[in-house]
DNA sequence: TTGGTAAGCGGAATCCAGTCCGCTTACAAT
DNA sequence: ATTGTAAGCGGACTGGATTCCGCTTACCAA
């Protein structure tokens, strides 16, 4: 359960059968309280009353609060990563690097849209730590393939830098942005890292 | 004392002779404190208590946690953001504007990397609201002089984002990188979004 | 069926950031 | 000097995350 890289199973057979359902009936209650009231509401207190489950429980099953967040969002993620691995272009295998690369930036982006309020009252940050690591690795292949001459690492660092979910979150509400504004500054980003080849200027062939 | 571009000058004359000393108490106390035990082992109790002052003091006087640890940073900023708007070539005027701009993410970094732990124990982001606004400021003229067809704040929130302390910390201690490495990695990303003009690779040429 | 035991459990205790509020005092105007 | 008052003060209090630890129980092996 340590190195795996796409989306923990952390569900294994060795589980006792209480804790099995313990596990479900928190990740049920805090999906249930956290779009009821949205995450900044609700204290990890709320879901393990609501759960009918103490606080060392919760603790014992998903570490901390950005465990708990992740786990809640881990199918989503699951799913994403299985498209990007083996689904249909651009997405999937088969397009060339730049293309894949954006529209993995297009599709990740949607995803934070979505969560990136339970994402911030969390606390967590996409790059640091463990279960982001195939994203990391993707990134890192895409780029790599692209044979652009680059510190691929740093480049991955930018890349996956604005992924925070504060910023992204500052970027939607306090400035009003628009996803799609967010979503083509990723792929112009891209572009910078990997030079403009044949393509006309690469931030306005995109738009 | 609201919209000042550079470091604020809080310490107007109209500030009580007791408040000013208390000020300074807490200052002296927090910068003993942080760089004795490192500021991730230091609660707001242990600098009050160590200034002789109460909670609602150090509040009062520095809004947060993170207010705190800007003001103990306020002085460096200023003098750096002078040496930017008025200091000489390459980080001041009269160096073409991608020059400024590595100066500028070099300094900057510096900065950063001398106070990384002590920002990251805070929980601030340098991109999110205030007093970086000058730097904002300061990459938006630039991005703009140097003429390149992009989206010059979305350009802003890439170069800001990687100042993360968070993130900083991460890359020097996890994962072993030298300031050098990330500065260099910083530049490039700056060609990135500028375009390569007339210099052969601008990764490879900075290094 | 019966134990033995490691895994799991609950919830009180701890630690900390940030808030509240009634008391105190610097200092400016008289 | 006196005094009115806004600014400043201290520290108890609140709310929330995380840890601790003694008790309970699922479940495997005999």
């Amino acid at each position: 359960m340590e190195e795996l890289p796409l989306a923990e199973l952390p569900t294994a057979q060795t589980e006792r059968a209480d804790a099995a359902s313990n596990r479900q009936r928190i990740l049920t209650a805090a999906t249930a309280l956290f779009d009821e009231r949205g995450a900044e509401n609700v204290s990890m207190q709320d879901v393990a009353k609501a759960a009918c489950v103490g606080m060392g429980t919760m603790y014992r099953r998903f570490g901390d609060r950005v465990g708990l967040t992740q786990a809640l969002l881990s199918e989503r993620h699951r799913v994403f990563q299985d498209e990007m691995v083996r689904g249909l272009p651009p997405l999937g295998p088969g397009a060339p690097a730049r293309e894949r690369l954006h529209a993995f930036g297009r599709g990740y982006l949607a995803i934070l849209d979505d969560h990136a309020p339970t994402l911030a009252a969390a606390g967590g940050h996409p790059l640091l730590a463990g279960p982001e690591e195939a994203y990391r690795m993707h990134l890192g292949i895409l780029l790599r393939e692209s044979g652009a001459e680059l510190d691929v690492d740093y480049a991955i660092v930018t890349l996956m830098a604005v992924f925070d979910s504060r910023i992204h979150l500052h970027l939607r509400r306090e400035r009003g942005w628009s996803l799609e504004r967010i979503q083509d500054g990723w792929c112009a980003l891209v572009d910078g890292w990997l030079g403009v080849p044949g393509t006309p200027p690469p931030a306005a062939a995109d738009r």
